[in-house]
RNA sequence: GGGAGCGUAGCUCAGCCGGUUAGAGCGCUUGCCUUACAAGCAGGAGGUCACAGGUUCGAGUCCUGUCGUUCCCACCA
């Protein structure tokens, strides 16, 4: 890497010749590299893995770039920052991406076998995975690859078994058959935050069911009237008015002419359809509720895995259940079974992968216990050990914990830990081992026993994230006692259910800790338009192509500025090209001050003398500045106010550093006085700057760390406020000057007064203020850009400005119109006149004077004080003009 | 049905504990190629802070309600 000897730094800054050497210089040098032995405090920070199903995308980045400011900010504050990154196999995610691609090869899993679909998959990871830790990098992350994790790795699978086995020898895991939501496309089970429910127009039959031997029938509404195979009873609201009448009495299901009693159940809403439920136990999870509470038989299938009418089904068996529908639908009517039939807005879940609809069903599955994990997780949060920020989201958690039911953890899926459970030949016994390959049956002792075929959920392993990749089940493990808890895991409010709570009382069950002390949330991350960026909308960006193109900086700037904590955000070109300039601004601000303070030896910018803000105002001021800003940075990032904190920085570098400062400082430098000590400051400063700013924007203040000082910015101190760098008058004095300019400059717009009329410029400051104008005489002219100023107590003629400070009067060699001189004071007085009588309104108010607290009554006071005092400047003024004629 | 967020300039959004004349970026507009930067510099226009009440000496900020909008949760089949 180029350090430093840039004689020719380029005019435009390009991010291309810069990143990858930057980062790259970092990692070889090992500065993410943490350290359980260095005896700091350690700050730690998981990386929630990536899924390896593709690439990385806005959302991740934002995610990344959040994680990113903060553990370089922790570095630099000195603490042992450990940022563990990895990825996660996800399991149903990555499966369906393989069989995917498989079936346009013409190719199924059954083809090709467990073992060889395995060997692909871990290929497929090999080349995805890598990808993500490129793009990763790409971004700047300054996490430790050393430690990279990925959730199959041999360790972390024993770990999960590990812990599927201390579950299960706490009577927390259990097998069964239960009614579990059902992909057909994805022949697997999945748990219930992995639907996804959408508003849908369908519709609702109203079908006769016939009293047995009788003609009198009942009728019945449902959506789904493909499934009356699987009807096993009607259920009626125990407390309708008709209930007592039918209730036991038998009815016949149309078409398959079953017969079925009538029972009564609470479940039932009196008030929807006709009051009639028809009961179907292995088709819907209402169902075999009230299945279980009438001892119905809850295995009774009639569509099978694929989403096929069953044999059960007669003549419609082998039909798709939506073409079965349509055909039962018509054969009723025909049958003249239908009574109505009408629109319903309904809510149908669908699979958050394959978004087919799903399937109730019942099948035998592997489930976790909630009640004391959800409890736990639940007390922790309330005892504040664990902090959402924004606060609001720790509700999210509670309500879903307060409400959970049991977690079905096992997968019809190849792709993924295989739960550790063995099935004996001989007794059916089933050993629980987290060896890899128990030797025999833990019942009988023989040795014919088969591990289960079902995987688990990626959401069971992925849970253990914050301690297995620590080194748990090794409790003694060197960076598990140092690094755990973990301080801040930093995620999207889309996945609390999926895996902050998990991780919560996973992590509780196994550690008897939290997991992590605080969990960042933050918003999506949506398009210009505010949709939310999708594959089938076609909306999404690559970050590696905004990269290659505005590079990381720009877009790590981009994604920051403007967020709020949870928050949503959106993303346009707009704010990446904002983002590219800031970035070169920065840049060129560089540019500047490397041609004109060159040292021959770089230097360490440790700190700055009285000596050198002895004799220059603006170099107090703008030490005073910085030191300032660096108190209200720092209080922003300790809150993860981190768009606030880069909208801080951003302001002050940019409207008062390069707008005032560097502006005056090309004047200071020709005084020979102050030239070494002016030299001296904006070294410094600009140091300051680029200390504040790493985080956001770590490689280009790298690169130009190196140009001026000694040493690397990532491991270098942050910025801290110093006590005794504050000096108050400065600000005043300043502001003093600043308004001065300020106001010549507005009025020479407002005028019309181009610059080749070389204007003249008295003022007459008030007398406390002489000095600092003396001083500062050539500052104004300069930067006001007009031809001479100097002190004059009054000026026939010319335009006349007051500010708090001074008197200013403006002339040319044309003489100003007296009428529009006088007009613009009037109105100026007006103004003024206005806003003392806004104030003086609260004095009148006796309770304001008695309720307000001081402070503001005397800060107010002064204000009207100031404003009077200008008033009666200006109406002098005036006066003069009248006098004058 | 329950819960949450948002509503501030044309657009995107800041605005901490209530306290002078409500801010930024972009856009628009006027004038500038002023030796770091035209990806720039210096000006300017543009706001009933959704609406209605309330608390308060004082409300964009706190409370209640209304409307609009977005999202999350929930077994009306």
């Amino acid at each position: 890497m180029c350090r430093r000897g840039l004689i020719n730094l380029e005019k435009v800054y390009n991010p291309k010749l810069v990143e990858n050497r930057i980062y790259e210089f970092w990692e070889n040098g090992g500065f993410f590299k943490a350290n359980a032995n260095s005896g700091k405090t350690p700050y730690t920070i998981l990386m929630p893995p990536p899924n390896i199903t593709g690439n990385l995308h806005m959302g991740h980045a934002l995610d990344n770039t959040l994680q990113d400011i903060i553990a370089r900010y922790k570095r630099m504050q000195g603490f042992e920052v450990l940022w563990l990154p990895g990825t996660d196999h996800a399991a149903i995610a990555t499966e369906a991406k393989i069989t995917a691609q498989m079936r346009e090869e013409g190719v199924s899993k059954k083809d090709i076998g467990r073992e060889a679909f395995m060997k692909r998959a871990y290929a497929w990871k090999e080349k995805y995975g890598g990808n993500i830790c490129y793009q990763i990098k790409k971004l700047g992350s300054s996490c430790d690859w050393s430690r990279q994790r990925f959730t199959m790795d041999s360790d972390y699978s024993a770990s999960v078994r590990e812990f599927f086995v201390r579950l299960h020898k706490k009577n927390l895991i259990y097998r069964g058959k239960r009614i579990v939501n059902w992909c057909t496309k994805c022949l697997t089970s999945i748990s219930d935050t992995e639907v996804e429910f959408e508003e849908e127009c369908g519709r609702l039959w109203y079908i006769k069911y016939y009293f047995k031997d009788e003609t009198e029938f009942i009728t019945v509404a449902t959506t789904r009237p493909e499934t009356i195979f699987g009807d096993l009873a009607l259920a009626i609201n125990p407390d309708d008015s008709r209930c007592k009448k039918i209730i036991g009495k038998t009815v016949v299901v149309p078409i398959c002419n079953r017969e079925i009693k009538i029972i009564a159940d609470i479940n039932v809403e009196k008030d929807f359809g006709t009051g009639v439920l028809k009961v179907t136990p292995a088709h819907d999870c209402n169902d075999f509720e009230i299945g279980r509470r009438h001892d119905l038989e809850e295995t009774f299938l009639v569509i099978d895995e694929k989403g096929f009418l069953n044999e059960k089904c007669g003549k419609y068996s082998g039909l798709e259940r939506f073409e079965a529908r349509k055909i039962v639908v018509n054969d009723l009517k025909s049958l003249n079974l239908i009574v109505k039939e009408e629109k319903i807005e309904h809510r149908v879940g669908s699979c958050y992968r394959c978004n087919s609809i799903i399937e109730p069903f019942v099948s035998e599955q592997w489930f976790v216990k909630m009640g004391s994990l959800a409890q736990s997780a639940t007390e922790i949060v309330k005892s504040g050990k664990i902090k959402f920020v924004p606060e609001r989201f720790s509700k999210v958690h509670l309500s879903w914990m307060e409400n959970i039911k049991d977690w079905c953890i096992s997968r019809q899926l190849w792709w993924g830990h295989r739960i550790p459970a063995w099935h004996c030949e001989e007794c059916g016994g089933i050993t629980i081992s987290s060896d890899d390959e128990p030797e025999k049956c833990e019942t009988c002792g023989c040795k014919k026993i088969l591990q289960d075929e079902d995987s688990l959920d990626t959401w069971f392993s992925s849970a253990l994230w914050p301690f297995s990749t620590l080194g748990w089940p090794d409790e003694k493990s060197e960076d598990l006692v140092y690094f755990y808890p973990t301080d801040t895991l930093v995620t999207g409010y889309d996945i609390i259910f999926f895996w902050v709570s998990r991780m919560i009382f996973s992590s509780l069950e196994v550690m008897k800790k939290e997991p992590f002390k605080q969990v960042l949330i933050h918003g999506l991350v949506r398009d210009s338009e505010g949709r939310k960026m999708s594959k089938s909308l076609g909306n999404g960006v690559d970050p590696v192509e905004i990269i290659e193109k505005y590079g990381a900086d720009a877009l790590r700037f981009a994604l920051v500025s403007g967020i709020t904590p949870g928050n949503d955000t959106r993303f346009s070109s707009e704010k990446l090209e904002g983002s590219r300039n800031f970035v070169n601004k920065l840049w060129n601000a560089a540019r500047f001050i490397k041609m004109n303070v060159s040292y021959a030896s770089p230097l360490h910018s440790s700190g700055v003398s009285a000596d050198c803000l002895r004799n220059s105002l603006w170099s107090r001021w703008i030490v005073d500045r910085v030191n300032d800003l660096s108190k209200e940075v720092c209080e922003n990032m300790e809150k993860f106010d981190l768009g606030l904190a880069l909208h801080k920085i951003y302001s002050f570098f940019w409207g008062e550093f390069c707008d005032w400062y560097l502006e005056i400082f090309k004047i200071e430098i020709n005084d020979e006085k102050k030239r070494e000590n002016c030299k001296m400051v904006i070294h410094w400063v600009f140091g300051q700057i680029l200390r504040l700013l790493h985080p956001f924007v770590p490689f280009v203040t790298e690169k130009i760390w190196g140009i001026f000082f000694d040493g690397v910015l990532a491991i270098s101190n942050y910025s801290k406020f110093d006590a005794n760098l504050e000096d108050k008058n400065s600000k005043s004095e300043a502001h003093g000057v600043i308004s001065v300019i300020s106001a010549i400059r507005t009025k020479c717009a407002e005028m019309r007064i181009r610059q080749d009329q070389k204007i003249n410029v008295f003022i007459l400051p008030e007398t406390q203020n002489y000095e600092l104008f003396k001083e500062n005489l050539e500052i104004i002219r300069v930067l006001s850009r007009v031809k001479s100023v100097s002190f004059s107590s009054e000026c026939q003629n010319s335009e006349v400005i007051v500010t708090d400070f001074a008197k200013i009067y403006l002339k040319t060699e044309e003489i100003f119109d007296k009428k529009e001189i006088k007009e613009h004071l009037e109105t100026e007085g007006l103004h003024i006149e206005k806003q003392i009588k806004k104030n003086k309104i609260l004095f009148e108010n006796p309770e304001f004077l008695s309720k307000a607290p001081p402070k503001v009554v005397e800060k107010i006071k002064t204000l009207i004080f100031n404003l009077e005092e200008k008033q009666k400047k200006i109406n002098k003024e005036i006066e003069n003009f009248k006098i004058g004629g």
